[in-house]
DNA sequence: CCGTTGACTCTTT
DNA sequence: AAAAGAGCCAACG
């Protein structure tokens, strides 16, 4: 046996749950910590993120800094983040990298 | 089984 | 600096 526990989708939500509130991750950090390059694949279990309040998909942001997009609205998300308390400059996040929680 | 799609990212123009 | 193209991986039809 020994094989991957875990699907792929469920380690993505199992990280994405490590995050700490007041703190953001990005698709590549995902990724990479997974070892895979599969930043849209990552994308893509979130948006079908089947533990909607459990998982906090609402953390994940673009590399770039931009909140992406969201199941509900990247405004949503955008209101979500504010009051875990991350600020927004427009639609990028402020003090971006302080706020990034790496793996 | 093959082609398309997607909440992405990197490189080049 | 901004825009376009290529690359990458998993899920779906």
């Amino acid at each position: 046996m020994a094989k991957k526990t875990l699907n792929f989708n469920e380690k993505v939500w199992e990280l994405t749950k490590k995050i700490p509130k007041g703190k953001v991750s990005t698709y590549k950090e995902l990724a990479h910590a997974l070892k895979t390059r599969a930043y849209r694949a990552v994308g893509n279990a979130l948006n079908k993120n089947p533990h909607a309040p459990i998982v906090p998909c609402h953390r994940i942001v673009l590399s770039n800094g931009s909140v992406g997009g969201f199941a509900h609205g990247s405004k949503k998300k955008m209101n979500l983040l504010k009051k875990e308390g991350i600020n927004f400059e427009k639609e990028n996040i402020q003090n971006f990298e302080k706020v990034l929680y790496k793996f």
